[in-house]
RNA sequence: GCCCGAGUGGCGCAAUGGUAGCGCAACCGACUUGUAAUCGGUAGGCUAGCGGGUUCGAAUCCCCUCUCGGGCUCCA
């Protein structure tokens, strides 16, 4: 068995443990499940009274007990009729066996607990090591939202404190590079009540992150065949009717706004718009690939409880595009935009992203034999380009399979960004075809797809993945210029003078204050350069130059530092200075 | 949408039934400074809601609404 095997096994022992201790701490408790995950495990309880985060020191001590008192785990197999009696006042337990297909199940018990459990097991609850119940929440029972919602108690478990020191301290490092935290103390963006939850303002700063980033896209498209197409945000209700789109997410749609008797919709997905422009003339099969890309905003009304900073918002801008293309055309399309996104995603930094394949899901349009088609050509090209990818079955959309690269953010949660998906159900909806070469009507094959995400949720995960540590060439703010005394001023402003000269992005911190406070500003805005001016470099036209990792680089001269900065933007280097963390 | 928790000056926090405090920021003044916090002063909130209730009295207790957080569900 290997180490992550025993790990997941004492893991699962400590939640049954913990079962035992709510048992003994609570009256007419009924169990749920109380599975291992990753880092720990959890357990579902139906209690009389909601738990707050008040019960768990209790829990936890009660977990102490019964790990000190060295209860074995004993295995027994039952038949489902004794199950049943020993479950008897436990209907979740009984649903359970119910639908378990062999008669014989399995028990586990330690001390004065008994579960349904297919185990394996500890020995004993002595081999319980290092744990820590960390938060309470709702669940609903089997992850099904008719059913009655559970109470559910996680906790982290290790084989030593020093793992579990180790594991608190990473937690406490990730909250810290929480973009909603670092949005607010970097000043990227703000959310207002006044406005509406889920709907973002840019401040300046991330404004201009922003912005960079949607010049380096566009000018990567327009090298790749991509025409950029602008569309209006709002349109007639009956041509999402005609889409199929207010059929399927009428829940997650703005309600009509009605103008001159007629209702309109703002819109959920920007490709409506490009099939009209496709289908404004005639198009042959020379015509084809035909790309229309446009960084659009679309509003979706998400449900309450799922908005999350700028990572899951209602108003949020795609770096969407659609192709149009002959199905023969399908594999070199879809490995074109796989390479740009991974063009995307090592520019950016995101070295570590999952690749999945989602295949037809319950309710899908088309027939059966497009879907197997498709789905063996976005396959062919994944393996082609020789991309690890994971299947997602049954997770594809209504209308066709894609492919999602999801990104982590620093707690871990993985969150869609680039996608590239087939659609067989608009290009018939929209009657959108081209003239073949036979001089028929065929239809075109159509292709969505993102190489981002969108640029709230991209700078989201951006702000994580660097922990508000920007390359250079998107730190809104590049070089700081401290005078130290009154009297360097002026030298600083002509060294702001000269930067700006090469675009590289400045400011001179004037203020009365010291020198070493200024530091602590620029360090905590964590800007790549801070340029120190005094007498020293005034006599010698220099300037000395600090980076945010802490390093004293020392004077150079003026023309060293511009030829520097000006390289790492260039190259966007991931790094303030060759050989540097940061 | 569901369960639990929270909402105090720009930001971070204190005050759990008796007339709201602290730090940072802001503003004013002094200091003119050498690599992560110079000193002094001033102003700023009636405590999410021009919501309802309990009480002699509410930031503090109860109800409603809104928003945020942790999860669940969802995520074209």
């Amino acid at each position: 068995m290997t180490k992550e095997e025993n790990l997941e096994k004492m893991r699962h022992s400590t939640s049954h443990v913990m079962a035992e201790a709510v048992q003994s701490l609570f009256t007419g408790v009924r169990f749920g499940i109380g599975p291992a995950i990753e880092d720990g495990f959890y357990y579902d309880f139906e209690l009389a009274r909601p738990l707050t985060p008040e019960d768990l020191p209790a829990i936890e001590n009660k977990i102490r007990e019964i790990v000190d008192a060295d209860y074995p785990f004993i295995r027994e197999e039952v038949d489902k009729e004794e199950a049943r009696q020993l479950f008897a006042d436990q209907p979740y337990k009984l649903e359970l066996i119910d639908e378990f297909p062999d008669n014989r199940v399995t028990i586990y018990k330690q001390g004065s607990f008994a579960d349904l459990c297919r185990g394996p097991h500890v020995a004993s609850t002595s081999e319980i090591k290092a744990f820590k119940l960390t938060h309470i929440a709702g669940a609903y029972w089997r992850g099904d939202e008719r059913s009655p919602m559970l109470q559910r108690i996680y906790g982290v478990a290790f084989d030593s404190e020093a793992e579990l020191e180790g594991y608190l301290a990473r937690q406490a490092e990730a909250m810290k590079r929480d973009h909603r935290k670092l949005g607010k103390e970097l000043d990227i963006f703000s959310i207002h009540e006044e406005i509406g939850p889920g709907l973002v303002c840019w401040h300046p700063r991330g404004a201009l992150i922003r912005q960079i980033i949607e010049d380096f896209w566009k000018a990567e498209h327009i090298k790749r065949g991509y025409d950029i197409v602008y569309t209006p945000h709002i349109a007639k209700l009956a041509l999402w009717k005609t889409s199929g789109h207010w059929d399927f997410y009428r829940d997650y749609l703005y309600s009509p706004i009605e103008v001159e008797g007629q209702e309109y919709i703002l819109r959920p997905m920007n490709c409506l718009g490009h099939i009209l422009i496709y289908n404004s003339q005639l198009r042959s099969y020379r015509d084809l690939p035909l790309r229309y890309a446009e960084l659009g905003t679309v509003y979706r009304y998400e449900r309450t409880g799922v908005l999350h900073g700028m990572a899951r918002v209602r108003g949020f801008t795609q770096d969407d595009a659609h192709i149009f293309c002959r199905p023969d055309q399908i594999e070199a399309e879809v490995a074109g935009v796989l390479k740009l996104a991974q063009l995307m995603m090592s520019t950016f930094g995101f070295n570590d992203y999952e690749l999945l394949l989602s295949t037809r899901p319950e309710r899908y349009v088309g027939s059966i034999q497009m879907w197997d088609e498709a789905t063996d050509s976005l396959a062919t090209v994944l393996e082609k380009l020789e991309l690890p990818y994971d299947l997602d079955p049954g997770e594809g959309v209504f209308y066709g399979p894609k492919i999602d690269i999801k990104l982590r953010d620093a707690l871990g949660h993985a969150w869609q960004g680039p996608t590239i998906q087939v659609d067989f159900n608009l290009p018939e909806r929209f009657d959108v075809c081209y003239i073949g070469d036979d001089g028929a009507e065929h239809p075109v094959v159509m292709i969505h797809r993102t190489v981002l995400g969108s640029m709230e949720r991209f700078v989201a995960c951006l702000t994580e993945h660097y922990g508000g540590v920007f390359p250079v060439w998107l730190s809104p703010l590049q070089v700081v210029i401290i005078p130290i005394a009154d009297r360097h001023v002026d030298y600083a402003q002509q060294i702001k003078n000269e930067l700006e000269e090469e675009a590289i992005r400045s400011r001179v911190d004037e203020r009365a204050e010291r020198m070493s406070w200024k530091i602590r500003e620029a360090q905590l805005q964590k800007i790549p350069y801070m340029l120190i001016v005094g007498d020293k470099e005034v006599e010698s036209s220099n300037v000395s130059l600090r980076l945010r990792s802490g390093e004293d680089v020392g004077m150079r001269s003026l023309l060293q530092v511009k030829s520097l900065i000006k390289a790492v933007i260039e190259a966007r280097a991931q790094t303030a200075l060759e050989g540097e963390s940061i």
